[in-house]
RNA sequence: GGGCGCUUAGCUCAGCGGGAGAGCGCUGCCUUCACACGGCAGAGGCCGCAGGUUCGAAACCUGCAGCGCCCA
């Protein structure tokens, strides 16, 4: 098929995806042997959101690896995932059908989705509210694989898996439960963060610091014998949780008061003053009163001094009704009555009035602005409530664990190397076990029920497990072995647990998901460990991190051998692009104006780990290119078809001039660097080289060598032209190939079989031996004297194609001799009637244009 | 507070021991038989600052500043 007469970039797209659908180029040959297998962990989009550019940016960069993994001979494993676990879902399905999951209730088999929302919203049972969330997610993911597919993502749809899917359900619960086994599962009773909104226990890795207005009060303690102790807090509401006070051990302004007990105000409880490395001599004043718990050093404390637990905050954000049984004055009593059933911030101001009027409040509160540890979903301050969680061990309190953990991160060849920093200051700041337990409704639960005693009390300390070969199971609505549905919640029966994974306890597990785990031992033992995990860098504390634990303690492997970190796509003002920021950018309208490839040559071209600027002008060079690339094709492929040689196998041996020689030596070079690049991962700077060359090629090499392969010097010269041409289009389309799928694979098509695609990356040493004796040198200084003529005849606001009357070029022999090679092509070109070679130094390039046509 | 990264032309960025570069934007020219969804050329820079290593530093080392991120 010839090249079209005017060759266009639109509905490039919508053709290629469709054919690559049917010949199934990027289909997965299971049937590979471990070895020749590339497989990538691609991190499953969130399905309710919306794709936006900076999804395009990252998910580009990992197809450009996944196409030239390809066309090196690797069969690769590239499935998509769809992230349906989780809030966002959880949110999308209570709106769109006006539900609400409640797990207390029975599984309803004829239940229908409602084709109104509900209002009010009804109560479902947990499984038919993942049914819902089911239908819901498939027209998600109908639009995300659109995309997808429209921007020329290689992936093999047949493979694509959910995170909340049946198979994802049991093999979350069966590592649960192996882990379980070896005691790297544990349940405890523990003072936890505590989201007040969402009513959830929220894990280490999902915190994040916010800089908050507050105001420390200075509170009146009374020693036993009545003098004043001065303590400043930013949190007086908590008063009545006190426990102690505490000063750092060589404060040597409180070394009296230490061992002694003072008096709370208020509620006049006596609690010891006692010392601990991590108070701060410098804030406030130095003495600080312990609670159960105002903040993660409340727990410290509380845990290292084996101090007592008085806990009023309630798991609604709410004072606890009943005072601690410390208070048991009057007038203490009273106070607490004041304050029993406010919210934190109402607790705050009437616990500051009650001690102004009883005079203990000293001065106005001092405004300051701290960090406050938030859930980083979350709108209000996080509280501490003590409650029975799940947690996975992660060296958060075990040193050698840790020291593993470490290691594994050390293993792992990261893409930038400098990102391994996050994980390491990730692991060496972990202070707990990683808390799974959420209580939340949608999710996948735990397979676990308790025994309930005679007076209906559950056994914590006895669940009963699911067997493997049930899972995936819903404790809600399925039933332990041994026990009947009518023995549920009867005192001497069972419950189930109520509360659902942390969704990174499933994420963490994409790639046993995606390979397979137990489902299919073959494919596992093919695919696992993945050789890539994509991701963005914000993540390494929690997808990264928590894959490479699950991983470690499986396995003891790590899950892949490379991660690629990508950056984000700011916006111009240099922020991050994110939906709560609401400066996001959605794709389609651009790879629609631009076309995807454009769109892909901007989002390459950022490179590995840097964060890169939204920049629909990179696009425009990016369709510049993609049209450069279908107009030098459409030339060459004219020039060189002679109806007497095989287009598509361009002869080596008839490459004998030398700027053609020239050409394929600097293209050897050219591909010799481009394969470095990639197999470092750093598909930018394999763009950046291969885009400088075809620049040279259209610009100065195609110029030079044009009026030859039309046949002025003759048949042999041309065919030497057309051969190089070719060999040259054809390498350069293979090495554009993974950053512009759909342009090189229609050019490819005009004068190929096949899928450019499936085509073997460019082998330099083909190309070095077609190369022969040539050196880049020839072309490098012929292009030069043909710049010089060109800048001549602008400078002289002449046409290119002004004659010239006579070209010098001084320089040492060495480089005459170069140009002296290629001296005929120059003529040409520079459409020049005479080139004097002068020996001589400095180098010169003299240019005598013909007088203008008077006409 | 600790760590990591960045700082190069108006903008977006590459270069990371021997010529200060690309594209966009700007200015000018050229309708050239692949390309006007073009081509060619031009102007534009104490390569953040200060020391050091070196025959030679935008690049390597040290310190500082600003910006961003990660962690505490």
């Amino acid at each position: 098929m010839p090249a079209p007469d005017k060759p266009r970039l639109d509905g490039l797209e919508d053709t290629w995806s469709k054919r690559w659908e049917l010949d199934g180029t990027y289909r997965f040959d299971r049937s590979k042997p471990r070895s020749a297998i590339f497989s990538i962990d691609t991190p499953p989009p969130t399905v309710s959101g919306s794709l936006h550019v900076g999804h395009v940016f990252s998910y580009t960069h990992t197809d450009t690896i996944a196409r030239f993994q390809r066309m090196r001979g690797r069969e690769v494993f590239y499935p998509m995932g769809w992230d349906d676990n989780g809030l966002p879902t959880e949110r999308r399905v209570q709106n769109w059908f006006g539900v609400r999951c409640d797990p207390t209730l029975a599984y309803d088999a004829d239940f229908d989705p409602p084709p109104e929302p509900f209002d009010p919203p009804r109560a479902v049972s947990r499984r038919n509210f993942v049914e819902l969330c089911d239908t819901l997610v498939v027209a998600d993911e109908e639009k995300f694989e659109e995309l997808w597919r429209h921007l020329g993502l290689s992936v093999d749809w047949t493979l694509t898996y959910t995170t909340v899917g049946t198979a994802a359900r049991r093999i979350s619960q069966r590592a649960f439960l192996r882990m379980l086994a070896r005691d790297e599962a544990y349940q405890a009773e523990a003072p936890t963060l505590w989201d007040i909104d969402f009513r959830t226990a929220v894990a280490q890795a999902e915190l994040e610091d916010r800089d908050l207005a507050g105001a420390y009060h200075a509170v009146q303690f009374h020693r036993l014998d009545g003098a004043p102790v001065v303590i400043e807090t930013t949190r007086p509401e908590l008063l009545a949780a006190c426990v102690a006070l505490v000063a750092h051990p060589d404060d040597g302004r409180y070394a009296d008061l230490v061992g002694s007990s003072v008096r709370s105000p208020l509620f006049g409880v006596e609690v010891p003053v006692v010392t601990h490395p991590l108070a701060d001599p410098e804030k406030g004043s130095g003495i600080a009163m312990i609670c159960t718990f105002g903040d993660t050093a409340d727990v410290v404390w509380w845990r290292e001094l084996d101090l007592p637990t008085r806990a009023i905050i309630d798991w609604n954000g709410r004072l606890r009704v009943e005072p601690p049984d410390a208070i048991t004055s009057d007038e203490g009593r009273a106070a607490y009555a004041e304050l029993a059933g406010k919210t934190v911030r109402q607790a705050q101001r009437r616990t500051a009035e009650l001690l102004h009027e009883s005079s203990e409040l000293v001065g106005e509160p001092r405004p300051i602005r701290h960090a406050v540890k938030f859930y980083e979903r979350g709108e209000r301050p996080l509280e501490i409530v003590t409650t029975r969680q799940w947690y996975l061990r992660n060296g958060g309190r075990e040193p050698a664990l840790r020291a593993e953990l470490l290691a594994r991160g050390r293993e792992l060849a990261w893409h930038p190397d400098y990102m391994r920093a996050r994980y390491e200051s990730w692991v060496e700041g972990l202070n707990g076990d990683w808390l799974i337990s959420r209580q939340r409704f949608f999710g996948v639960p735990f397979p676990i029920w308790y025994p309930l005693d005679a007076d209906g009390a559950p056994d914590h300390e006895h669940p009963l497990l699911a067997d493997e070969d049930r899972l995936p199971v819903d404790p809600s609505s399925d039933v332990p072995d041994g026990y009947a549905p009518e023995h549920r919640g009867q005192p001497g029966g069972f419950v189930g647990d109520q509360d659902v994974m942390d969704t990174w306890a499933t994420s963490s597990l994409t790639p046993q998901i995606a390979c397979r785990w137990h489902e299919d031992p073959d494919f596992f033992e093919r695919t696992y460990p993945m050789d890539l995990r994509p991701q963005a860098h914000e993540i390494i504390r929690t997808w990264l991190f928590s894959s490479v634990v699950r991983a470690h303690l499986e396995f003891g492997g790590l899950p892949w051998t490379n991660v690629a970190i990508s950056g984000w796509v700011l916006d111009p003002d240099r922020k991050k692009m994110s939906k709560s920021k609401g400066n996001v950018v959605t794709p389609m309208h651009f790879l629609e104006q631009y076309g995807s490839d454009a769109v892909r040559y901007w989002a390459a071209r950022g490179h590995p780990g840097t964060d890169t600027t939204f920049d629909e002008g990179q696009m425009k060079i990016g369709r510049r290119l993609a049209i450069k690339i279908l107009n030098a094709s459409k030339f060459t492929l004219g020039v060189a078809d002679d109806d007497e040689h095989d287009i598509a196998k361009p002869d080596p041996d008839a490459v004998t001039e030398p700027l053609d020689r020239a050409l394929l030596a600097g293209l050897a070079t050219l591909v010799a660097d481009t394969t470095v690049a990639f197999e470092s991962y750093d598909y930018a700077r394999a763009l950046d080289q291969t885009e400088r060359f075809f620049w040279g090629f259209c610009d100065d090499y195609v110029e030079l060598a044009k009026q030859r392969a039309y046949g002025s010097m003759g048949d042999a010269r041309a065919a030497s032209a057309r051969a190089a041409l070719l060999l040259a289009l054809d390498t350069l389309l293979r090495l554009f190939a993974p950053h512009l799928p759909f342009v090189t694979e229609e050019v490819w098509s005009w004068w190929h079989d096949g899928s450019v695609h499936q085509a073997a990356w460019p082998d330099e040493n083909a190309l070095g031996r077609a190369a022969a004796d040539g050196v880049p040198a020839v072309f490098e200084v012929a292009a030069a004297v043909l710049g010089a003529v060109r800048k001549k005849k602008t400078e002289q606001q002449r046409s290119l194609r002004t004659e010239a009357e006579r070209v010098v070029v001084r320089d040492d022999p060495a480089r005459l001799a170069l140009l002296r090679a290629a001296l005929d092509d120059v003529r040409e070109a520079a459409r020049a009637r005479v080139v004097d070679l002068v020996e001589g130094q400095p180098p010169l390039i003299e240019v005598e244009l013909a007088e203008p046509d008077p006409s």
